[in-house]
DNA sequence: ACATTAAATTCGA
DNA sequence: TCGAATTTAATGT
């Protein structure tokens, strides 16, 4: 079923997590909410396909997804998990491009969406607005590149490390603050590890004093230590 | 793979 | 709407 039959306004509380919203007019802002909408997706849900037009920009307010580049034309993927409070496909949305990539949910979650025409008219004119969709394009493309080191990392605990570092992006994923809300079973499917592995590299982790495993989540006490983690 | 523990859900008042 | 009982989910080894 199409994602849009099913939407919803936000909610007031959902508003919050929204970080660009902060920075409009008030008049933009109006606009924004009366276009905005919520849905709720169920795991394993696409939100976005390759190939297809693009019809929104999209943003975590609650779950996880992951982005990851078409299967049917090469073997090699690389994941990336998505957060509260990441907002995603801008690149496509300026170019008015079809979608790239597939993003699917790892787990039930709520997404937000504007149409690509008020996002176009945002461009047109919040500078405010430029702002943060330049600040976005320049750190996602910080994180690709960090994301093909990570993929060259054999050491578990690092690759383990750096994943989690690079979900903890406060610029990107503000949702998330100092707490990840996700499973050991779900990191091991970003990182590509067994669930037993990652458990052991949290717990490595953990007792150097970087995160705090809690039931559910992990919770990081030194990021910069975490990015730079080494074994 | 299994045992333990935490959280979510159900159900009866 | 409260909390105890039950089921489901996540963790640790």
């Amino acid at each position: 079923m199409a994602l849009l039959a099913r939407s919803r306004a936000a909610l007031p509380d959902e508003l919050d997590g929204i970080p660009w919203l902060q920075v409009l007019e008030p008049a933009e802002r109006r606009r924004v909410l009366d276009d905005l909408r919520v849905v709720e997706v169920q795991v394993g849900e696409l939100v976005c396909r390759v190939g297809r037009p693009v019809t929104f920009w999209f943003g975590v307010i609650d779950g996880l997804l992951k982005m990851s580049n078409d299967t049917a034309l090469g073997v090699p993927i690389t994941f990336t998990g998505l957060p509260p409070g990441a907002w995603f496909g801008e690149g496509t949305v300026l170019k008015h491009e079809p979608y790239r990539y597939n993003i699917q949910a790892l787990r039930r979650s709520l997404v937000a969406g504007i149409s690509v025409h008020t996002f176009d008219w945002l461009l047109d004119r919040s500078i405010a607005f430029n702002r943060f969709v330049m600040m976005q394009l320049n750190e996602r493309l910080g994180q690709f590149i960090g994301a093909r080191e990570i993929d060259r990392l054999t050491q578990p605990d690092r690759r383990v490390a750096r994943s989690l570092g690079a979900l903890f992006h406060p610029v990107l994923y503000p949702g998330v603050g100092g707490l990840l809300r996700i499973t050991q079973h779900e990191l091991g499917y970003l990182v590509g590890l067994s669930r037993q592995r990652v458990n052991q590299a949290l717990t490595t982790l953990q007792a150097e004093g970087v995160i705090r495993v809690e039931y559910g989540g992990v919770r990081v006490l030194d990021l910069e230590r975490l990015r730079r983690y080494d074994g």
